[in-house]
DNA sequence: CAATACAGTTAGAATACTTGACAATACTAC
DNA sequence: GTAGTATTGTCAAGTATTCTAACTGTATTG
């Protein structure tokens, strides 16, 4: 008689059913039947369709083509309805800044990549990305309140909770540096941060080489090398937050000094700057040798120049990258045996040189790893290639955008 | 009119419920009220009511005693009704064989535990698991009827779906061999097959040093060398079910050659084997300067003999310790980077020497590891000993035969 | 063109939750 | 002691969500 409470007795239901009728629909870009959904989700027909007419109200779903002709009525296909929002992905890497502007159903609008220099520290950095943010804005001739949510990778272990990176081995002064809350200020929009190889097996998985698997591993070779790790298609984190940090593990007991103090670590052997290095001393020792002496000065030289001689078929190069790919085999080996991911995805600026480096890399862990788990296991390249940090960073950013949309 | 069904609409939303409120009573051995179930799954009191009257009702649950004094009525803490069944964990080792039956609220009521070797093939070792099997229902008195599941517990990687170990590298012959069916046969009732370290993580979760850790990690040193993974509470098998195997993970380029043909793994580094095979060269080498060389014939040292002789004292035996522990501190350095879990539970025969073998640990890992990820990492031994595995065992067991009774 | 097959919608029933009220029980302050 | 308060556990009423079953719409097939 007295009652005026309009709240349903149990929303969570509806809500996670909702839920997994939504990731369903965005992770299926080709589109999906009303039919489908019930069948992949174990609900009847009736409750997708009330759930599907909560979704078209708030124009987060829409229909788009007939589905195709199997003897029976047509169905229609439902996708996600691209307007009414937009987001962003930004790839902080440790010496480039990306940033994409997507629209809710993940479709790339703009897109801006410069060089970058992650050592210097937040402030200058994350100005330098307000900077490219706005830009990125006035080309796509949008404001700021246009973009719903943001997505952002950093090359470090970044803890949830505190919005922030813990102890980062390659993002000097940026320990504890409240990232989320400080670019959170700056665009009055939810940021989700994450560390850049878990966004890279997250964008790899959602729209890549990595589609659907169950325990999928990628590994970001660029200036650093780090792991990212999905496991059922969540990102695992590990209890502080550091899970996949294979930078520093050891692999050669008294090898080479790292950046970190210790020697012989996997990033002082397989990472860009590592293959960086080597080039140079091969330079010096033996310039005539190879095409990479033609490159003045010779400090200037990085890992791309490196792949792209590799790819010449300068012998040199070919040796230092196969060697770093042997390195990189030993580390993965041991990720084999501790995670027997379904699929392993190596992304990354070095990644990007392709078999050359994957060779070694297939043969050396196969070497070293569990028959039984190597057997079926496919390692293969990034699809998404330097996108797949931001793309993920949009992966992220859309969750929150859609279920802010959808109330849940 | 016409209509006859009596299902109900959704009896999913329930049993979810339901399998919620009864492994909250299940893993809290000292007991829950209703009111507190409620408060920590986010269900009303009512509820909660309901859901135990179905409980009760079945007898799977039963009022145990009144709970704490807190200034309002005091609350009926509830447990699981210990009669009404039965269940065993078998611990099948590569060199031992153990058995333990317990009632439903895990209370271990008879134990068996032999020297055993896995290597004499499946038909053998599963004839004598049948016969300890019956044995150790003669001495409680029951009968094979009375056993409502088995949990199984075998030294290599388990295939779920085949109910078999695939590609074991330490148990010969029993490559494929359908285990658990052969039990089912033999037994009649229910089998969980699963992997011994696997299973001594999940015993020391429910009821040992991990009680509750969201993401832990059990490393089981005995004959040979394995990890367990849990992740979220949950054992984590990997695609293929060979996740965690780090025996064969190399830790030295070109060190002493495995069982497995490799050099310089883990397991021919710090496994009991090794430990004992170390043992025997020292004492031909420089047999009076320890006291193993008291052993006769000196092929008969085992490693539990340096163990013994180590805590008296003896520095072969001790140098020997703290050498495999330093080792295995190594892979856990690699593990901690990885998976970056909340604990590290040490278990199997050899971690029973305690803080000897401990110390080198903790000391290797968190030299070569990530500061971030060791911080408020604790490494202890396993608090249930030999029993790890065996309780783990009875777990699922029990997760078997407890649902089965609840019809979920 | 009827039969069949599949997609999507609607109506009615059943369920399992919620809220709010109440009884039972124990502590606390006067 | 006795009233007041806090907490537990149960009951009754209300409602959302689901399911089943039947129905309509659309396409293929013989």
């Amino acid at each position: 008689m007295f009652q005026l409470n309009g709240l349903p007795p149990d929303p969570r239901i509806r809500n996670s059913n909702k839920l997994s009728v939504l990731n369903l629909i965005r992770f299926t870009p080709e589109g999906v039947s009303r039919a489908d959904l019930a069948r992949q989700l174990g609900l009847s027909r009736a409750a997708i369709t009330s759930i599907i007419n909560d979704l078209l109200e708030v124009e987060l779903v829409r229909e788009t083509i007939n589905g195709p002709v199997t003897g029976g009525r047509r169905s229609k296909l439902l996708g996600i309805h691209p307007e009414g929002g937009y987001v962003t992905g930004v790839d902080i890497g440790a010496t480039h800044l990306g940033l994409l502007l997507a629209n809710l159903s993940a479709q790339v609008v703009h897109e801006i990549e410069i060089p970058f220099d992650v050592c210097r520290g937040p402030e200058i950095c994350l100005a330098k990305v307000d900077d490219l943010m706005r830009e990125l804005l006035v080309r796509a001739d949008l404001k700021l309140d246009d973009v719903s949510a943001v997505g952002v990778g950093v090359p470090g272990p970044v803890v949830e909770q505190a919005g922030a990176v813990i102890g980062p081995p390659i993002m000097p002064g940026w320990d504890h540096f409240p990232i989320q809350s400080h670019l959170q200020n700056l665009w009055n929009c939810p940021i989700a941060l994450n560390n850049d190889a878990e966004l890279g097996a997250v964008g790899e998985w959602a729209y890549g080489a990595g589609r659907g698997e169950r325990h999928l591993l990628y590994i970001k070779v660029g200036y650093g090398v780090g792991a990212g790790l999905l496991i059922d298609g969540q990102i695992y984190r590990g209890a502080t937050g550091s899970a996949g940090e294979i930078g520093h593990i050891t692999i050669i007991d008294r090898g080479p000094l790292c950046t970190c103090g210790n020697r012989g670590c996997l990033e002082a052997l397989a990472g860009g700057r590592a293959i960086a290095e080597q080039a140079k001393h091969a330079v010096r020792a033996s310039g005539h040798r190879t095409q990479l002496s033609s490159i003045e000065p010779v400090d200037s030289i990085s890992s791309l120049d490196v792949a792209s001689a590799a790819r010449l078929g300068d012998l040199v190069a070919q040796e230092i990258i196969t060697e770093a790919g042997n390195y990189l085999g030993i580390a993965i080996a041991n990720l084999i045996n501790i995670v027997n991911p379904g699929m392993i995805v190596i992304g990354g600026g070095v990644a990007q040189i392709g078999d050359l480096f994957l060779e070694p890399i297939r043969r050396s862990a196969s070497e070293r790893s569990l028959e039984a788990a190597v057997q079926r296991l496919r390692i293969t390249a990034a699809t998404l290639g330097r996108r797949s940090t931001s793309m993920g960073a949009v992966v992220q950013a859309l969750t929150i955008a859609l279920y802010e949309k959808a109330s849940l």
